[in-house]
DNA sequence: AATGAATGAGAATTCATTCAT
DNA sequence: GATGAATGAATTCTCATTCAT
């Protein structure tokens, strides 16, 4: 439950405090992507971090804890990357390009975020055996995803169909691309963005246009 | 998912070992999906097959055995569905669709085999810590159905694309579906694939048509 | 939880299994008696097994059934020692003296048992934190008492006196004559139970005797 | 419980100071009382004191005094309320009613006080893994309470008997109704303290009163 | 063919203590 | 005088595997 218990608020040197935590989450994050999740111990993500297991343990409540913060360090960088290139866009159309372009830009520059939230997201479950976040693709994201959609079928941009289908589809081929690079390097996943983004118009766009 | 026979496996005195080792990669089965992989002890497969470690220890060399045994079987098993049903289409858009829909319902009827093998492929990995299976969608898969698209394109069928960008993409669209009926049960999966099949119609079909 | 969880019945190979059981539970009993209930490890008492921690938690689903088995082993240890030569006894008083002296007469032949199980029964608590056993002296014995007292009253041997204040006061007795050998082995507990029997004898006995 | 002074404990700043390590030690008591010797950490103390663990480690050398200081504390405590009541009672028998009533009054008003005591005193040890203190009654009291019924048999008041049998019993007798009290919180320690009273008068005076 | 017993490695976590500031 | 950060030892428990029978 985060160091001591203080009787005041809650950090009490921000600073390295929170230089620490950020330090064992990358850890944490570099750990899960290379050895996957199931073999990523407490004493792996410290010897990483270049510490002893019971730093981490000092930072962080439990493994549970530290693991929640990976998936929701990750979510909130990669929000702050998206965010402003959706904002860029006016149409729906367009706002559809910008979330699978940045989305895959985003994991192309960073591998290990990419392995590290599958494998957490995919694996990590409370002490009731089930999974602590929605599995695969957030629900967040398929909100998100879903307004888009709608407002483009509202506006005629988009032809008639199920917009959380759509958001599903397009979500796990984001997942699909980044998961062909991982496997094979060689393939572009800037390219392959840009053969998505016409895939799903033609496979959206409303029959006029 | 993948079209391969079941064999390998030596055996002792086929008749009961076979019933032995099938009871046991079906324990397996449903405790991955049950659990999750990390927490798939063999205790705990052991216990749902009524059986105690040493005798899942006696059918097979090791976890690792029983976790491939488990993939392979899944494999084998959907495959069985899914080939004739691909056969009966001569088109390829028929093919494309036949996929899509008989991939789908076969994992509908059998939800325990789809979590067990998202969960295994995902984080089975071998002693160097590498994935003993290719990540979400495994190759033959995408070989598949690259030929099916391939073969549409020379065809006429389809429009010009990256096929091994759409194989990616249908194969985790597939996926998207099952995941989003897994998560909410109310979702229909049977309609999804229809929609699916429209939504992949018009991504792929050539202009004209 | 019981080593593996074998299909059929309880036990499986009595004779061994139950041989182990008994060692390491001496261990235990041993081992609290030495260095109390708080540093009585699994490790230490595993050392004095001469095993390994795993063989402890091999025979018993943790350290709880450890401990609770040796306050049970020990319970029925002195209750078949001690209820024949109550039952040697038919008045109220004679099994009062019976009760005190063979009390006495088995800790004296038991040192470690004594320890142990007022270690145990003084600070062993289940997870929500309150007392696995009744605290100092367990209610079963409470009972007997107050039945005896109870006995000797209604057939005018004893006087009018609350049975259980005296019931309370013999067992504790009983325990501050075993705890002042423990603490000054030249006391002997032989002779300060005789005087402890004439003492409860003057205490309870109805005024005409 | 035990006639002893209080002081002891090297200064810095007495106001302050003392102040502090009041709170702490109450908090100790506190903690002892509600969860128990083994679970007793400092951590545990410090979160009730409303502090951090290294602000007890700075008023205390180490976790043994601070529970030294427990024992001592509640001991200078029951004292000073015992003491001037004994002094008030002129014979033997007046003085032993006395101690039995008011030793029972103190700690039915501190229930912690009487929990932390018997869990600290019963368990706590120096690292030659010996008790650190007295069990269970401690050498003090015991002399004490010799004398008292010494005299009282040197007066006539007493028959004979062995003092120290006598002690000890009257000493373990209290805390068997506090015990039960704990236990059992409807039964009356006052009401008990006067049945004892009783009881021990019967067991010690001499024949002919 | 089958299995109960054993085992050592490694898991997460809690602990009392120390130290630089 | 006070304390947040760090730390290494030790805790219980689970695991996959091996072996004698």
């Amino acid at each position: 439950m985060r160091p001591e218990s203080s009787p005041s608020g809650r950090k009490r040197n921000p600073i390295i405090e929170e230089a620490r935590r950020r330090q064992i989450v990358d850890a944490a994050i570099e750990t899960v992507a290379e050895v996957g999740y199931a073999q990523a111990s407490l004493a792996r993500i410290a010897q990483r971090a270049q510490t002893s297991k019971s730093v981490v343990s000092y930072h962080f409540a439990g493994k549970d804890e530290l693991l929640e913060q990976v998936v929701t360090q990750i979510y909130a960088d990669s929000w702050a990357f998206i965010e402003p290139r959706l904002a860029a866009q006016s149409s729906a159309a367009g706002k559809l390009a910008a979330y699978i372009e940045s989305n895959i830009a985003y994991m192309h520059a960073r591998r290990a975020h990419l392995l590290a939230v599958v494998a957490v997201v995919g694996n990590h479950r409370s002490a009731d055996g089930r999974l602590r976040f929605e599995p695969s693709a957030d629900e967040s994201v398929l909100t998100l995803l879903g307004e888009i959609l709608r407002t483009g079928q509202r506006d005629g941009e988009f032809r008639d169909f199920d917009p959380r289908l759509v958001a599903v589809t397009v979500s796990q081929a984001i997942i699909g691309v980044l998961g062909a690079w991982v496997a094979d390097p060689t393939v572009d996943p800037t390219s392959y963005a840009a053969e998505l983004v016409t895939l799903f118009d033609r496979a959206t766009r409303s029959q006029g246009d």
